[in-house]
RNA sequence: GCGCCCUUCGUCUAUCGGUUAGGACUCAAGAUUUUCAAUCUUGCAAGAGGGGUUCGACUCCCCUAGGGCGCGCCA
């Protein structure tokens, strides 16, 4: 065993766990849709658990659906990725340009005596499992090719090729996150391996692919622990070596429903667009499902050193943005301003000159910590851009007083003698407020209003640096003429 | 229907038979403050139910309830 201190039972002597071997994980997603959060969370910890082991993580994309397989789907994914920092090993490999070899496969099996070919249409499964729902049975194909001489065959109907399965004993999955799971092999059915028209099913792809890769641990969602059972059975009759297996329990909405447009079953890239960093989604989805004692902040460093499946929860998580949200606020502040005035940027789409960086730059301080996404960031840094005379919302309009306006015309003149930088401008405040027997609030925020157009802001000392003489007084100007 | 999986604060989780059941998010209160944040402090809040096993169960076993997944010539 290469782990030590499992507290699952696990003592199957795989060799796959041979502490000699290179760790193989993939990623094996069907690009019948965008790249959802769960998704994202299993090619990360697919990711983590190779980078962890000095492994390999490849990338499978199962297009054998030809029907809604689309280009754009694929892209998606890898663009995905790519946004997430999940770079994988060695070219993609699509499963559906490897048909002949999983082909190839079935019919070994058939010559082995493995499996059988099996004339049935579609027309009488049906009626088969009709039959067994009525009669409250289980639902499963009866075997009624299993062991038809050859002679039988139809001549005119091309037959499918169906696993010879065993039909006693039991079958156990050793999962690294679920315990041993045991299956009575009578449960388990002759399941089709190539269909009549010669394609492969996905049940036999997978585990041909899994092998040609050499993937040596499969990290994929619990949705698929029962056909582990089933691909089992194609595995033993080639001789294969058992993978290790590691079956996520499935994410959930944040009102503990499946995942659905509606709560959280995001592309990835709408998260991108939402204004979440990366390497805060990493972190995150790390926390949904996986744990370190009481660690919260895990970068992705200290992720890739402690990762493993040992400390894979065994129960659903549900999003939670305003979680979310809070670690990345965290990776906001703790981001370079440079970094974070780059992120920003495309948000303006343009807008605001090409001197914007610098003052995004120059304004990050204050603005970071006031946000907790890009979105908010930008719409923050909004008074940067805005043209005078600035438009002044309701909370700002009312700190625009006839007293509010009156202190601003008086510190006017004052500002065009004060050398302009931060500590000279917070002296000459301060002056003004206690001349006037006034709280700095008093004066703060009207010239907060007046600066910004919002009731709140970075620092105003700062807001008015950021901004400039002769921006700051036009604005000013702006509020007093009226 | 059959098989499998899951069940600790509202949410994410710690706990590997003995703890005042811990942390984080959210929420509330306070401190700080030129606003809002950030930061710090404090508070609210949990072992689905029922049986066992044990000197002692959140932890081990069984049952029930609830939730999820699978049962295609889909992946």
């Amino acid at each position: 065993m290469l782990r030590t201190g499992a507290k699952r039972p696990n003592s199957s002597p795989n060799r796959t766990q041979s502490r000699l071997m290179t760790i193989v994980t993939r990623f094996a997603p069907s690009p019948t849709g965008f790249l959802h959060i769960g998704g994202a969370r299993t090619a990360l910890f697919n990711w983590l658990y190779s980078r962890r082991h000095s492994g390999v993580f490849r990338l499978r994309i199962e297009d054998t659906d030809r029907q809604r397989s689309t280009p754009a789907a694929i892209e998606a994914i890898i663009e995905g990725l790519q946004w997430l920092g999940l770079n994988w090993d060695d070219e993609i490999v699509y499963q559906f340009a490897r048909a002949e070899r999983h082909a190839e496969v079935a019919k070994h099996l058939l010559a082995q005596g493995r499996a059988y070919h099996c004339y049935a249409s579609p027309e009488e499964l049906e009626e088969m499992r009709e039959q067994q729902r009525a009669a409250g049975k289980p639902i499963r194909y009866d075997g009624r090719w299993r062991d038809k001489p050859a002679t039988d065959r139809r001549p005119n109907v091309p037959p499918v090729i169906r696993i010879k399965a065993p039909q006693t004993g039991e079958t156990i999955i050793h999962d690294k996150v679920q315990g041993d799971v045991r299956f009575g092999n009578d449960v388990l059915d002759d399941f089709i391996l190539l269909r009549s028209d010669g394609t492969p099913t996905y049940m036999l792809s997978v585990v041909v692919d899994d092998f040609d890769m050499g993937v040596t641990h499969i990290i994929r969602g619990d949705d698929h622990l029962t056909n582990a059972a089933r691909q089992r059975q194609i595995i033993d009759a080639m001789g294969w070596p058992i993978p290790t297996y590691a079956h996520l329990p499935l994410m959930h909405g944040e009102d503990g429903q499946k995942l659905s447009k509606r709560h959280g079953a995001l592309g990835i890239h709408e998260y991108k667009d939402l204004g979440y960093l990366p390497e805060a989604m990493r972190n995150y989805l790390l926390r949904l499902g996986w744990s370190h004692g009481d660690d919260e902040i895990i970068t992705t460093e200290q992720a890739i050193a402690w990762f493993n499946l040992e400390n894979i929860g065994r129960s659903p998580a549900r999003v939670d943005f305003k979680k979310l949200d809070n670690v990345n606020g965290h990776y906001m502040r703790q981001a370079s301003d440079e970094a974070l005035a780059d992120a920003t940027l495309p948000l303006f789409k343009g807008n605001g000159g090409p001197d914007l960086r610098a003052k995004l730059i120059a304004a990050m301080p204050g603005l970071k910590e006031r946000a907790k996404t890009l979105v908010e960031l930008a719409d923050g840094a909004q008074f940067l851009i805005a043209k005078r005379p600035l438009p002044i919302d309701d909370k700002a309009q009312k700190l625009l007083s006839p007293e509010g306006r009156s202190i601003l015309a008086r510190l006017i003149p004052i500002f065009e003698q004060t050398p302009w930088e931060s500590a000279a401008l917070d002296g000459a405040v301060r002056n003004f407020a206690e001349h006037n027997g006034l709280k700095l609030g008093a004066v703060a925020q009207p010239l907060r209003a007046a600066l910004t157009g919002r009731s709140t802001s970075p620092g105003i000392f700062d807001v008015l640096v950021v901004l400039g003489k002769a921006e700051s007084l036009g604005r000013l100007a702006d509020q007093t003429k009226s």
